[in-house]
DNA sequence: TTGTAGGCGTTATCAA
DNA sequence: TTGATAACGCCTACAA
């Protein structure tokens, strides 16, 4: 039905994708049968499957997700998105993600949201569409649309790269804030005293906000005054990791440390440093946030906070497979992220 | 049909995501309509859409893409298979890929084969059975079952990274072997003779190997026997490039300079090199290949070849999206790589 | 073990 | 301008 009968097979090769019915038609069974083969294996005899999957290979058959999606209601497609890939802060964990996704023979798909709410709506959209059955996001902040079409949907989520003991969410991360106050403490007892901040912009992203607070929290412990700081907004790239560290540094009143928010604003201020003949940690300290590769491969190698991209990328991936199997409270898990020492960052030196 | 009815809408609300027949249903209209004003909306009454979109509005509808896909035989996905995720190289070329896709309205998807052919040819199979409309690949290198899978399918496809006279594939990129040998032959005009090249696997990587080529074409015309090129073979990565510096290094018969077939294993290197106290460019030059971010923000910096990432990308998508709509006859588009003479690169320093 | 047939959510062709 | 309705390709009871 629907197709009229063609005389040989060649007609069919040069024409368009082949079908399950192709192929039955070519194994000489139903397409029941075919789809049993492909997809239980077991539950069909060893002379028919060598049929079939020889019909298949012939045909270079490839079955059709959409069809499979509507007809079966499951995917094993999870989908992640991320604020960039452009830069490598995310690239680890998601690897990661995707490695233990492929244990559970699931496939990931990536979408990235230019650390926008409203795209991430988008994308949050474009990949339920497409029938992912699990989604992977970052930090708690995104539109109330947002989180209630996951809601309406029941899409299984767990938000990563933060950890907010208030936040009932399912969620796999750390404290940005904690973290960050614990190198800043760090930075401070080393006597450091006028500090400056450059940061992602910090609406629409919990984790630059947390680590601002932590930097906030830190002063306040060490009797600073957190007005006292100098701050600077700027998105992330190396680009603009420099020019605000230039701004920072053409100050009359220079900082003595420099914090960035995370690793590439770190290495572009770096750099500045150099082209500007300004000694790192001599004259200014420069810490990041991430331990992404770069931050060891710098020059002076860079003090940061080492982030479990790999465990928090894993970690996800076995909580989303729980989800999907009807496993319904997971609570939050928290990881720890750690305080890496290295050569930007020194004791202030008082001027001569 | 199917369905049976029910008294209150709120019942759907808790059950799973709303159709449209739903959404018809509340709307008090046919699902062709619905469907008409979802995609042309001048084929609807004022009235009626306003009807619809408040329908849609309120059940927090999503057209199912897999039913779509089913109908209308094309989803606007386009689909790009990396080698790898995991390192900038192809990221920033991805990014404007995608760019460009969205000023066309469509979506990417993204998968990577760890360089591997065999990952490649299920991941395009995973891909197109996704219903991806088009291909980004990268190089020439893959399985025939690939190619001919592809062939069969009619998807289009173009070929990026590399630009290789001699193949007849849509594709767009430079010549790996020229820009290599153009780096290479000044390296050697500097007065190198005892050079070494760091390399990727080459087998299925033509970029690798036209790169290793480039190196060989530039001894030739220096009058140095190609033979004499120590070569080291490892995956890309920084420790990868690190180790194999090392293994060089330690020889009793050192080189004077060490191409790296990228520039994350010539990052490895330069980081090997300051923890081992070596001088660079002083005691030993180090070339990468790629030009991506940390080329420049590496001490001292990286002298490279500069790779028109974004051009790459971008004209990609165009030629893509022109074979989509039924263009057939695009020619292969050669790109500039360009040299980047930076502070790892010095003259020979003959020994004392 | 295998086949038949209904249904999954859209789109698109016809009529009305 | 709108509404029926037949595909689209696959899965899965249910029957044989």
């Amino acid at each position: 039905m629907g197709r009229t009968d063609r005389h040989s097979v060649s007609v069919d090769k040069l024409a368009t994708s082949p079908t399950l019915e192709d192929v039955a038609r070519r194994a000489m069974v139903s397409t029941a049968t075919v789809s049993r083969c492909l997809n239980y294996p077991s539950k069909v005899s060893e002379e028919t499957r060598k049929q079939v999957l020889k019909a298949v290979d012939d045909l270079g058959y490839a079955p059709n997700f959409g069809a499979r999606a509507l007809a079966a209601k499951r995917t094993n497609t999870f989908g992640a998105i991320v604020p960039t890939m452009e830069n490598a802060i995310f690239a680890r964990g998601l690897q990661a993600f995707q490695e233990e996704l492929g244990r559970h023979g699931v496939t990931l798909l990536v979408a990235s949201s230019s650390y926008s709410p409203e795209l991430e709506e988008e994308q949050i959209r474009a990949l339920v569409a497409r029938g992912a059955d699990a989604l992977l996001l970052i930090g708690h902040d995104r539109t109330p649309r947002s989180y209630a079409f996951l809601e309406q949907h029941k899409i299984p989520y767990v938000v990563a790269w933060t950890f907010n003991g208030d936040q009932s969410r399912p969620s796999i991360g750390f404290d940005n804030r904690k973290a960050m106050a614990r190198l800043a403490g760090h930075v401070l007892s080393l006597g450091h005293k006028k500090v400056a901040f450059v940061t992602a912009p910090r609406v629409g992203n919990d984790r630059a906000r947390e680590r601002f607070e932590g930097v906030q929290d830190a002063m306040l412990e060490a009797g600073l005054d957190p007005a006292s700081l100098t701050i600077v907004e700027t998105p992330y790239s190396i680009a603009n990791g420099a020019a605000a560290f230039e701004g920072l540094m053409s100050d009359s009143s220079r900082p003595t440390a420099v914090f960035c928010g995370n690793d590439v604003l770190a290495a572009g201020a770096l750099t500045k440093a150099r082209s500007l003949g300004l000694d790192v940690p001599g004259e200014v300290s420069i810490t990041g946030f991430d331990d992404i590769e770069v931050a060891e491969i710098v020059s002076p190698a860079l003090t940061t906070v080492h982030v479990p991209h790999r465990k928090m990328g894993a970690g996800a991936a076995k909580l989303l497979v729980r989800m999907r199997n009807g496993e319904t409270a997971v609570s939050p898990i928290e990881l720890e992220a750690e305080i890496k020492l290295r050569e930007s960052l020194g004791p202030v030196v008082p001027a001569i």
